[in-house]
Formats: structure tokens, sequence, C-alpha cells
DNA sequence: CGAATCCTGTTATGTTATAACACAGTGGTG
DNA sequence: CACCACTGTGTTATAACATAACAGGATTCG
């Protein structure tokens, strides 16, 4: 058990079951999870964290792949289209997703104490957020919701 | 009278408008509205549109100013700190406040198709965001809302 | 005056991201 | 099979965004 998300879970098994995921809707949609971006994605779920480009640059030339920055944001790319990862803008950083297969808008806690990432419940936030462009006549196809602050802990350590 | 913001407005007066509000605000606060800093703002609010530091830096160097990266960027750092103007996380660009004067936590309607940004009314997302976070026990401290998608316009040429 | 503070100038560099082109594998079609 | 289209990868180079670090000028205040 680890924390994660500022919550304590098995992350072996949710390791597995994102990477399982991620295969059957692979499968169903016609999609490619290629060595690199399974790696990839890999590397995400594992670490568990927001990471950079070229941090996960690195892990992978540690690995000894020849890699270069192209091949990892093409893995990027296609993990964060498909879903399966998530780009925080805020960060310029990448995590993988917390709820695959689900349909949803992300929406991130950054904690500025520690650094950690979180996903957090979207529902409320997405329909506030189309509502209000609504009101411009604006149609919303995709949406940054990232919030910035104390995580639990932080907050904690801070009293 | 331009369009802006998805309607029109008399953009002349608007520019008036936030600049005094901007010298208003720092004689209130002790803040300094230098030369630099005046000058930036001023362009973002004649552009009324995101753009990037580079950008800025350019408009600067063509009138004259041997300016360098670190001038344009310290300039914006100060009107974002301060809420004079406002960071698009997506976009890495900047949009001078078009509420300038109200504390708000800023949210935004970028189009896909134009480029073009507008401040939306954000009071029930930043609620929605506080609770959602609040349910994690956590607390936020500053908000990232940007929403993508098809302005009116561009809604309308599409169909 | 001297010290502290804030702002600016300047050089260099760090960090993030993409363009452009070559080529290999796969699968369909005539 | 020969051909083509499509998708994914490798590689080189460069674009775009951002900051570190240090020097010096201006202002204020004791």
């Amino acid at each position: 058990m680890d924390t994660l998300g500022f919550t304590t879970h098995d992350h072996g098994h949710c390791i597995a079951q994102a990477l399982s995921s991620a295969e059957e809707t692979c499968a169903e949609q016609g999609l490619q999870l290629t060595a690199q971006r399974r790696r990839v994605l890999e590397i995400l779920l594992q670490e568990h964290r927001a990471m950079g480009a070229y941090e996960l640059l690195d892990v992978l030339r540690s690995e000894g792949q020849g890699a270069q920055p192209p091949t990892v944001y093409r893995a990027l790319d296609f993990l964060v289209t498909n879903g399966f990862a998530h780009k925080i803008e805020r960060l310029n950083a990448f995590v993988a997703c917390a709820h695959p297969g689900e349909r949803h808008a992300p929406a991130f806690l950054i904690c500025k104490g520690c650094g950690s990432v979180a996903e957090m419940p979207s529902r409320d936030i997405a329909r506030a957020v189309r509502e209000a462009a609504a009101g411009l006549a604006f149609e919303v196809s995709r949406m940054v919701i990232e919030a910035e602050g104390a995580c639990p802990s932080c907050r904690e350590a801070r009293a």
C-alpha cells in the first residue's frame, strides 16, 4: 500500500488494472497500444505522479533505449488523445488517468507543498463550465480544470 | 467598436478604463506601475487577445527598446501577481484582465477555430471546484479554468 | 551619508515542444 | 505478387517558452 491521491490503496493492483483497461479499450476501438506507448503508460502508472516529458525520456534512456524527444511526445499524444493519460497544463507534465474507461473531463488538485497531484470528481465542475460557456453561446469540447493549494497532509504539517 | 470577447464594445474606452483602474489599485496598494509594466499592460489591452511573452517582446523591440526576455517576464509576473493580467496555461500566453478590480478566479473560453480568448463568469465554477476539493480535504488557493471549443461566430461559420 | 529595497539591464542557459524527412511494417486491392 | 495507403518509428535539427545569476541605477529612510 502506498499513499497516493491523498489516500491509500493497493498500487500494484491499480497498475495492472489500468493497463488491462487500456488494452481492452484499444482492442475495442482498433487502437494500437504499441510497446513504446505501453511502456510510457507503465512508467506513469508506476511513478504515479506528474512527470515531465523529458523525465519520462530519461527513464526510457536509462532502460537502454536511444530515445529522442519526439518518441516520448508521440507516445504521450496517443495516451492523452485516447484518455489513458492527462496533461497537467499548469505543470507541463503528464499523469496516468485515475479513472480509465469512464468518460470524464479530468480535474486536478495540485499541492504546492509536496507537488503531489490528484484527480478529483469533476461532474459538477464540468456542468458549471458548460453552463457558463453556454451563456456566451460557446460550445465546449475540452476543459482544463486544475486547482492549486494544500493537500491534507501538507495542511496538517503547516498547522 | 470592435468584436471582442465574442461581443461588441467600445475598445478605446475599455483600455482607458483598465489602465486607470490599474493605476488606482497600484496607488492604493503601494505597487509601482512602472513604465515597462504599464507598457506591457497597454499592449495586452490594445491587442485584446492572448499573446505569448516573445510576441510582447517583439512589440517592445519594434518600439526601439533593446528588451530581453526577462524584462517581459518580470513585467508579466507583476501584472499576473496583482491581477491586471492572466496567464492562459493551455496557450502559454497572457491576456489583460477583463474585470480589473473585482476579485475573481479567472475562467476562460478558448476558441479553437479563430484562437480568440474570452473571460467567462466563474462564480459557480469556482464554487464547484472548491466544493469538490473540500471533499478531499484539499484547500484551494488558485485555480486554472480553461475551456476549449467553438465560439459563436465559428460555430455559425461551421454550420 | 549609508543601508536597504526595488526595479532594470544583460548574458547565458535551462526547459518544453515540434518540424521535417527517411524508412519499416501491415493490410488491403487489383 | 506488385502496388498503394496508412500508421508507427528513428533521427536531426530547431523552435518556443522560461529563468538563473550577477551588475548597476533609483528611491527611500534612518
